[in-house]
DNA sequence: CGCATCTCAGAATCACTGACATAC
DNA sequence: CGTATGTCAGTGCTTCTGAGATGC
């Protein structure tokens, strides 16, 4: 049976001892990405039921923040590559959430402004994130979640910054 | 040109106003997927200068840390399906690192075993991790370091416990 | 019989690359 | 001419699902 297997390797947990045991859990790209995969679980699932995707918010965020801008402007902000900014781009025309206008003094651009309707949507996912995130952060202190939000900020910076 | 563009949006940040500015940059589940994005490929490229991946030290690190197990259970411990532990094995296996023997008392079973070059091989991809994550880290004092790890293994327990 | 184990095949998703036409 | 833009097609990787074969 399994408990037996398990006892004995309860019995022999090895000679060449590990230097620090529960390395394994404690690796922090480990922690890093098993705890991403379920905070985009969780994210996507709840946007899903707003009929949203991450990528939208961070489109119509970063219109509303910075204002109307070419395709190329917004992928740079957003972080999305340009070539998947189309397909998202045409989810949100679709929506009618955005609008996409030639550029008159540039006519490789197009020009992309947050409608009225878009705006509404926006505050809706806004607030849909916050209790997503009061979910996903449910065990730390308001002090610690600014904490663990500077500590990120921070690792993130360093790392696109020097690369 | 986009400098014009940029530039009106500067003066047009937008009538809703955003609560919270720089909202975006601060959701935490933005912070840790992009974060990850970033350590998933600096662990994925270190690994393979090594000719390994990260599956190869959850195996390893777990057969060393708990003792020989059946494939089941390996799953469980590092958190690979069952359905994907099988490459990894055939990789490992083919690499002389663990021996896969079948169990004499439940004939469905292979019980895997680390070998004595699995053995030097962790050590020498826990060498490699160590540098990895002080690559990954750079930023964070020590204190830091074992703050940020904290912090995320609460919430990954959290996550993983209820869930 | 229901259940566990190992295995394989494939879906779904995502970050990412390459190439093209058009316009600057 | 070299470069920027929007677009589309397609790769590579990973997570995850489903089903089959064998043995309990």
């Amino acid at each position: 049976m399994g408990a037996m297997i398990r006892a004995e390797a309860a019995d022999l947990p090895d000679d060449g001892a590990p230097k620090t045991p529960d390395r394994l859990r404690r690796r922090a790209s480990r922690l890093l990405s098993q705890l991403t995969a379920r905070s985009d679980r969780l994210i996507n699932e709840g946007l899903a039921q707003a009929d949203a995707r991450k990528w939208h918010y961070a489109v119509l965020a970063s219109l509303q923040e910075y204002g109307p801008g070419s395709q190329a402007e917004l992928s740079s902000r957003s972080g999305i590559y340009r070539s998947d900014m189309v397909g998202v781009l045409n989810e949100l025309t679709e929506r009618h959430l955005v609008e996409r206008t030639p550029d008159p003094t540039d006519r490789r651009r197009n020009i992309i402004t947050l409608s009225p309707r878009g705006r509404r949507h926006l505050r809706h996912l806004d607030n849909l994130l916050d209790t997503l995130h009061d979910d996903l952060l449910a065990p730390l202190t308001p002090a610690e979640r600014t904490q663990l939000v500077q500590l990120l900020t921070r690792l993130l910076d360093h790392h696109t910054g020097a690369a």
